[in-house]
DNA sequence: GCATGTGAATGGATTCACAGCT
DNA sequence: AGCTGTGAATCCATTCACATGC
């Protein structure tokens, strides 16, 4: 197993063996540069970049030097072509519908964050198994279904991403109907180590494992 | 810089250089001990636990003897003691006081999470600038201060760990805000790129981050 | 001259495989 | 015989340092 780790990294294989420590410093790279951007900066060195941002230039580079000849020697990057490449590298050029799973506090919290519907993404559905919920909506106004209604929205529409945020419990039934759905990419909330599925990607996020391992620096820190 | 990331690693230094890897492992050991001691187990092997949970049994005997011998040879480990060891090892026997900032639909899901509200951890108020929000409370009934009273609160009683779940442009203020008040373990939702401080553990989720790394696997894979 | 792209060096996490204990 | 604890081997991400190109 290549790196499990706690907030475990999924499996299917990159076009190039990108390694996803690499794709995630390119949102970073992404948002750097839109910031650049707004700011009237044409062009910018990797030093720079660096420096800016507390990055390393190098690893910039060598993150970049994955996509092409990106840059131009002697003279840097030019910001508003890197970041449109970026853009299309990371697939924010088109439109992520997602549906969430779980009408908990966190499942309605992440229907409505700003993060979740914004710049290429969007929540079109979140579904509970609670009667009690359907038919209501999120604050900000996406309907709370049953979960029996994820193949009628399926057929409405495309859905690239399915988020659990159900009680752990609950989490691999939901995951293995997303996955029957043919949901190719899942963020999972629930603290348990999912038995995944081929083709699937897969990230984990364990809010609770960030919490005992700050208490952990604290317990330890002398 | 050793290992920055994305969700970028904290400062500080452990005891006795235990790997971050290592830390956040031992939360999975332990949630995994719990089911083991629930379900009426009383001894298991580092190689039955890994194929129980999907995990390493090497990596796990390895990231246990970090603490001592606690295993026994020829048998495997005492669920029950080691059960204890990693709640006492991840400072989870005493109760650690939470604030959270930014009274958003984040914020407030993250006052009210059952994991941020149990075992050992309890959030105690939410901060927000907004003075409308101010005097209301959490569904689960944690109160909403304005950020002046943070003071106060510190002289009730001990806080051990702040959030930040404020958007990002104020992230940075509410970081120093809280390193000031003398807090040495900061979990930051925000999508920035802190400028930390020594002495204060920091961890950040970026929630965005994740999304992205999605998209480029939908748009990389095959 | 200056900054990229990259082979080589480094550092560290994971895995292997076995000595040592029960 | 079985399982832990651990040195050795492996793998991989990061950093260095420089040849290459503008």
């Amino acid at each position: 197993m290549p790196r499990p780790r706690a907030a475990e990294r999924g499996s299917g294989k990159e076009r190039d063996a990108v390694s996803e420590f690499t794709t995630e410093r390119l949102s970073v790279y992404l948002r750097c540069l839109t910031i650049l951007e707004t700011a009237g900066v044409k062009t910018i060195s990797s030093s720079r970049l660096a420096e800016r941002f507390h990055l390393n230039s190098a690893q910039i580079r060598k993150d970049l030097a994955c996509f092409g000849e990106l840059g131009v020697r002697g003279v840097g990057y030019q910001v508003g072509a890197l970041r449109r490449h970026l853009t299309t590298t990371l697939g924010l050029d088109r439109l992520r519908r997602m549906v969430i799973f779980g009408a908990g506090n966190l499942g309605l919290a992440l229907s409505d964050y700003p993060g979740f519907n914004s710049d290429g993404f969007v929540v079109t559905a979140v579904f509970d198994s609670d009667p009690a919920k359907h038919g209501l909506a999120s604050r900000g106004g996406i309907p709370i279904l049953p979960n029996a209604e994820l193949p009628r929205v399926l057929d409405a529409g495309e859905v690239d991403l399915g988020v659990i945020a159900v009680p752990a419990a609950a989490a691999q039934s939901v995951y293995d109907t997303l996955a029957d759905a043919g949901i190719r990419a899942i963020l999972n909330f629930a603290p348990v180590q999912l038995h995944q599925r081929p083709g699937v990607r897969t990230r984990s996020v364990d809010l609770r494992i960030n919490l005992e391992s700050l208490s952990f620096s604290l317990a330890n820190n002398e």
